[in-house]
DNA sequence: ACACCGCCACGAAATCTTTCGTATAGTCGC
DNA sequence: GCGACTATACGAAAGATTTCGTGGCGGTGT
């Protein structure tokens, strides 16, 4: 299964519903998008994205449960890379730059990419 | 002119070109992308562009020179705070950290991350 | 002048995305 | 059984994206 392909906008609004309810019905996600979607347009998104294999279905009672079939860290990965390779000449690491200088990052966020580096340095003299 | 809305794939791919050579005519764009793209199709896509407001079109000589509107740069802050509100609620730093989780980063890279983190301690140290 | 070549404009087709209306059928309460 | 309320399926339409063919115009070389 390699990689089903960038999710859509619509999709991807619908997949952060489900990584957000764990799993939900047609009704469940229309409800959270209301303001945005009919009911039967969720409907059919739910469908093509059941036959593109980005979420699955249980159909064992009459109404449908649907769950992402990708974690929402896997498809994170899949969408920095494809924004890297598109944009920044295939860097995520210049992609990370420009995502920290939109000053929109909290001190907390701070301090989380500071840990990753700091831990990241750990391992790398942990291994030699 | 707010933010003329997300340059699509190909778009993308004909900008690149163009901040590359800072200006060229279609037949230059042509010539990158020539494994990709027909001529009449770059030339399509850039006056579709031109429409849109992504290039400019100097067409003083009976051969149109194109430039890109926007400067790489903002063009990539668009496209991140894009990514950032479609997939990680909003935060860049979040999209950051996935960005240098994906281990392709360089050293170099890294050292310019932390950089730019002493750099902005040393602001906000001075600011107070 | 004439043939030729490169250039742009235009439009049409193919595909993908997104939307929603309508049809059909299961289920519950009466 | 019947009606009201669900649910899914299907298809059509509108819009966006991407592709490229054709035609016309200006230049150049002969």
């Amino acid at each position: 299964m390699p990689a089903p392909r960038r999710p859509t906008d619509a999709e991807l609004a619908i997949l952060r519903v489900l990584w957000a309810l764990g799993a939900g019905t047609v009704r469940e996600v229309a409800v959270e998008l209301r303001r945005e979607s009919a009911y039967t347009t969720v409907l059919k998104l739910l469908q093509i994205m059941t036959d593109k294999g980005l979420v699955r279905r249980d159909e064992s009672a009459r109404t449908h449960v649907y769950r992402a079939a990708r974690s929402e860290r896997a498809t994170q990965r899949q969408l920095v890379r494809d924004l890297a390779d598109r944009a920044f000449g295939g860097s995520a690491a210049r992609l990370a730059l420009q995502a920290l200088a939109l000053r929109k990052a909290s001190p907390e966020e701070l301090a989380e990419v500071r840990g990753w580096l700091a831990e990241r340095d750990g391992k790398r003299e942990g291994a030699r």
